[in-house]
DNA sequence: TGTACATCAGTGAACGCGCGTTCACTGATGTAC
DNA sequence: TGTACATCAGTGAACGCGCGTTCACTGATGTAC
């Protein structure tokens, strides 16, 4: 296998060597080339797997979220405090997605900036956030006439605070701090959502919840990159 | 002075330029030379203004940030309902950052995303937004035990949804939709903080309020960009 | 007011580089009969 | 079970490109006397 001919899994390897990059030399600070080359692979090789780099880039932003994703199931099912506090969930939600980002900084701007379309992403980040705002709904701690495009709110805040550190707008000095006050900005928006009184709803769409409406979009990512502008 | 030998104020004209090339081409897709070639001056010139490129983004940044916040502070203080409505003027702000962005997204992706320490802005969109909420501690509004740190969850609010949707995650259909979701983080996010009962208050600052506190760091745009890995 | 001279802000050629992508090709694999 | 053949997934060379930066230089400007 060390020297076969076909590589058998060039598709993810591309992948995993193009994470690896990222981390070390920054979102944008690598090639396509350089990861074929540490793969032992001709780069043109990359292009039976991915139809351009942007493309390989959109599937490791999609899967990186997906990552995302299941570690934020995990973070809302295992919240601590999750039966005494209402907001324990929602909390955990927060700080995982903040520490996520910060932990591997690089990886998370990437995933988080990728232009474009991305492939399929599941569990989706904003879906968990989605339904840890239902159920808020369900146990009486958020009025349903609020729920309504809450979740962009919390997104946002949460979203905005992760952005602000990684693009150096905000310094934080200890870790401990950025758990404490992402905690704090959970809280505060969810309280603020809950004591709303009417105010327009207006209706957003995230490109993910806009992907599945749309017939058809397989993630092929084969496919010639569709010109964005 | 059309063909003058010495151009006379290449630095500004080399922000200019650079400018409209992030705005025609996106905030990556803009080379130093051609900044140059649009002014008909060699790329070499560009050297006895910034010491790298890198050195030119950041100051081109930190113009552009300057210029949203004098835009700012006239959003504020030309808020509508400013008289009758205490959070007139937050919205305002909130409103005046997020449209600046949609409008001109190219430019604040660049700004906003800079790498590495910027030369000063003045005034900075984070006092802007720090005086607002002085002042609704003035006013009564805002209990003043819960001020601390609170201009990290409005900035955080706004600009994660600013990012949000620069960066394609979010879709809206009307812009209008845009201002008064705006309008409703920013209420929604004061009034959290305003109900906000004990809780810790970690300490964090914008890089720009700790520029300030660093001694003899001036803007100098020739100095070698430091290497910030 | 004139002149010598330092300094400033340009020029233009070159260096060295890696990039994304295409192309004709070939070795390996899988499948139909 | 064997064989013909299509398809898949690689190779390697080349194309065409623009990039940031350096260097020795020179024309223009400003200043001291």
């Amino acid at each position: 296998m060390a020297k076969a001919y076909h590589h058998g899994d060039l598709h993810n390897a591309l992948l995993d060597a193009a994470e690896s990059l990222v981390r070390e030399r920054g979102a944008h600070g690598w090639s396509l080339r350089e990861a074929s080359s540490r793969l032992g692979v001709s780069p043109s090789a990359a292009y039976h797997h991915f139809a351009s780099r942007e493309m390989l880039v959109r599937s490791l932003s999609a899967r990186v979220l997906a990552g995302l994703g299941r570690l934020l199931t995990d973070a809302v099912d295992n919240a601590p405090g999750r039966d005494a506090d209402p907001l324990a969930r929602l909390s955990a939600w927060s700080v995982g997605y903040v520490r996520w980002a910060v932990t591997d900084p690089a990886v998370a701007q990437l995933a988080l900036g990728a232009p474009g379309d991305r492939p399929a992403v599941s569990p989706h980040p904003h879906d968990v956030l989605a339904a840890e705002l239902d159920r808020l709904v369900e146990v009486g701690h958020l009025p349903a006439r609020n729920r309504p495009g809450a979740e962009f709110l919390v997104w946002s805040s949460v979203h905005g605070f992760v952005m602000l550190i990684l693009d150096g707008l905000i310094r934080v000095e200890d870790d401990a701090d950025i758990d404490v006050h992402c905690d704090r900005i959970a809280r505060a928006v969810l309280n603020g959502v809950s004591v709303e009184r009417v105010a327009a709803r207006p209706v957003l769409r995230s490109a993910h919840t806009e992907r599945l409406a749309r017939p058809g979009t397989g993630g092929n990512v084969k496919e010639a990159p569709a010109d964005e502008r």
